[in-house]
DNA sequence: TTGTAGGCGTTATCAG
DNA sequence: CTGATAACGCCTACAA
């Protein structure tokens, strides 16, 4: 029982260590911060002594003195779902490094991103950096955010003004478009998605990377074939269901995620159906259940998403001047073959 | 084309809008908050005022002065796993409402529980409150982060300090062990978890409840059919196959998650197993994905658990007294029986 | 290398 | 009901 740890049960400040290092405030905030200009004795002396009070600075306080809050806020549209939870996994492992604090906000809904971007200055004000996932931005609305100072890293869209990381979905949905054309599919239906509204940009991508796919394997565009699955696994199911009611149906299905593609597979079980047998499946990300229902899908690597977006916040942050061509990330996916196709 | 959102291209202060309004400082920060003892018509050309100027309290300096930060914290040991992503999910709906922030932290491994535990004074004060998951603390920890004045609502354990939510463990294992020995198995295997030596204490629960289920039935004990599946598809997977490689094999098996389950059942169908007909699984959680693969489950409703222990740091974080006795939640759970058992 | 002191933007106390 | 005015705890020129 050393007990030495505790200071006065209120927490120790930067002038209780001064106090007691026999120093200034100044030198204390210097070394602790690992600022140069510092005797290397003073500095161990200071640490030390902040040490045993087991001080920590004030969050608040330095925040308001230098003007930075020292968070990265993280946008998506939801939690719940595989990948939103790995790219933020992946965005607070590089954060914690640079000892920067994760604010986590869902926007889930039209209303909830009108509110968001009207009330840019709060939100951008509480914290130093944004990454958005998916949230739709038009011109005005991003033209706003970069005046009023935002600096942000988008994911899943782009916009003139912000740096962005994302997939190069034409390639990508192309791969999946082309395996299935050169398995000798001719109809070829393909589940979409959105979520409640929010104008997904990469689905309406990845729409037109399939059409512009069947158009180049010669195969006419039926609307018909194309049905939203909402990212979800009822939707998915919900979808093949309709599909397989036509009457004409497709031989060869993609899913823009593997969860739509997991739906899409068990109705089939259900009906007595198997893939790629009655009908070939292709999802898309390559989740962990993928493996699990031998599923041919699109792989992307989201863990390396959210690292690299993680990264280019940071970089905005550090640097003060606003590189003039805002960078744009394209990462890579690859389609990994398995039994449904 | 109105222009007259932005201020100066400089954030407003609570300074600006008192000239601007004709008043002082103190009542305009009176008069945003909705204190008492502003007259109407004060408060009504305060807001106008504002708005107008789109003047939003700097964060920091609120903090700094009212010694409130305006966030709470929630500590999990992974993010990319549905339950955490899930109860994560259910807590940020709640916080949202309340107009405060959730900063997000994850413990994965036990260097960095330790590091947690140590500089609890750091995490502590940079939030009004913490929501911990699984997360193990020895009687001192706790104690220690209790008298740093930390405000922190458990789940998944208990501490005499802190309020907590569980679920009823004890029978809820036993339910799904019942089931299992009503069917008439007699030999019983189980696939428990842990994640990176944290020292989860639901397993251990689990576990407990499982072996006093086996004895009440008057079945024998038999360490060799307790695997470790490490909460993951994959570890489930290897479990199962360690099961079956036994002499004599386990015609049931009980999984502390579903992944487990998933991946148990996953080997099973590799090697051209089907349950219930060759092992019976029952599962824990009632994910997405149990359904996909008919399997018999435990339910818990996570959604519910996350808003709960919102709510709950909230009203720990609103009152000043500290109750006498800490609250604590039982959650429900239920049997879903499904096709594998 | 170190110290001094002004300021960061709000809140809260205390008069009026 | 409203207005001064100290904190709040730290950072950062500017001096020394």
């Amino acid at each position: 029982m050393t007990g030495q740890g505790d200071w006065l049960s209120k927490p120790a400040t930067i002038e209780d260590v001064a106090l007691a290092a026999g120093v200034s405030v100044a030198t204390v905030s210097r070394a602790l911060r690992n600022l140069p200009n510092v005797a290397p004795s003073t500095r161990e002396r200071v640490q030390q002594v902040a040490d045993q009070m087991s001080y920590v600075a004030n969050r608040a306080a330095s925040s308001l003195a230098a003007g930075r809050s020292g968070n990265i806020a993280v946008v998506v549209p939801v939690l719940d779902s595989w990948y939103f939870a790995k790219a933020v996994a992946g965005i607070e492992a590089v954060l914690k490094e640079s000892n920067i604090d994760l604010l986590l906000y869902a926007v889930t809904n039209e209303a909830e991103r009108r509110r968001f971007v009207a009330d840019r200055s709060e939100w951008i004000r509480r914290s130093d950096g944004l990454i958005m996932f998916d949230i739709r931005l038009s011109a005005q609305e991003s033209e706003r955010l970069a005046s009023s100072g935002a600096r942000i890293v988008t994911i899943g869209t782009e916009s003139p003004e912000f740096p962005s990381l994302m997939l190069d979905e034409i390639s990508a949905t192309r791969a999946a478009v082309d395996h299935l054309v050169a398995s000798g599919h001719t109809r070829i239906g393909v589940i979409t998605g959105d979520a409640d509204g929010l104008g997904f940009r990469v689905p309406i991508l990845r729409l037109t990377a399939f059409q512009s796919g069947i158009e180049a394997a010669g195969l006419g565009l039926h609307p018909e074939l194309e049905r939203p699955g909402g990212f979800s696994i009822d939707g998915g199911r919900e979808a093949m269901a309709e599909l397989l009611k036509l009457e004409n149906p497709p031989t060869a299905v993609f899913a823009m995620s593997d969860e739509m593609a997991v739906g899409a597979l068990d109705h089939m079980r259900r009906n007595g159906l198997t893939a790629p047998d009655d009908v070939a499946v292709v999802g898309f990300d390559d989740n962990d259940i993928a493996e699990l229902f031998d599923l041919t899908t699109v792989r992307q690597d989201v863990d390396h998403i959210g690292v690299t977006a993680a990264r280019l916040v940071l970089g905005l942050v550090e640097q003060t001047s606003t590189p003039s061509e805002p960078e744009r990330v394209i990462c890579p996916t690859s389609l990994v073959r398995r039994g449904t196709a």
